[in-house]
DNA sequence: TTCCGGATTACCT
DNA sequence: GGTAATCCGGAAA
């Protein structure tokens, strides 16, 4: 199964990447087992773009962001959640794709396990598991400690492999749950699936 | 040094 | 539909 690669990460501008890896699938291979989903939402986050964690200059949280294309950035939210991101672009420039929902493949059961584990409860539908950034950041295991600033490529236990299908459509709208360039339409996601975190 | 608000989620009404 | 939970970076002073 080959992932996608460094020419892949590094050949499109950031807006093409959010929309060429809609439909693809995120993998990752943990102690605990091997989680799984199809990407269906994301944003893209540009550098001369206020809302980008990179816009105004490095700093120890975003430096990740400057790293190579194909790069992964962490960061917390709210004090309590994380986000994933792939990084694009040339290094230094600071730009990078917001992974905002998946439809989980593989390791349902090990994705409902990590979810419960970080809530009260633990009764989640599959729906629930990954349609939202920080969301699949908890059933698929990522960390900020683990990944911040690790790459996708080689023999990364984190990757991304290409879409099996793409006869979907793509809907691009504006961003969600930010107020500076808040009229910018930099999300896209499958239309009409069901996984997405908001229409 | 202090203060404010954020690329969110879950739970309550 | 409204809001608490909860930490940190950047702006203000």
């Amino acid at each position: 199964m080959q992932r996608l690669d460094l020419h892949f990460y590094q050949k499109y501008d950031t807006l093409t990447l959010a929309n060429r890896l809609l439909g693809s699938e995120l993998v990752h291979d943990s102690p605990e087992g091997r989680t799984a989903g199809i990407i269906v939402e994301t944003e893209a986050y540009l550098t001369d773009d206020p809302a980008c964690h990179a816009y105004r200059k490095q700093t120890t949280r975003n430096a990740a962001m400057f790293g190579p294309a194909g790069s992964v950035y962490v960061y917390l939210i709210y004090g309590m959640y994380h986000c994933v991101n792939i990084v694009s672009a040339e290094e230094g420039k600071g730009e990078a794709v917001l992974i905002r929902a998946l439809e989980p493949t593989e390791g349902i059961g090990l994705m409902e396990k990590r979810r419960a584990a970080r809530k009260g409860h633990g009764n989640f539908t599959i729906r629930e598991l990954c349609n939202g950034p920080a969301k699949l950041v908890q059933a698929m295991g990522i960390t900020l400690a683990g990944h911040n600033g690790t790459s996708l490529l080689d023999d990364a236990s984190l990757f991304i492999i290409p879409p099996k299908h793409t006869d979907f459509e793509v809907v691009t709208t504006t961003r969600i749950g930010i107020t500076q360039g808040a009229d910018l339409p930099y999300r896209f996601y499958i239309k009409g699936n069901r996984f997405v975190s908001k229409r």
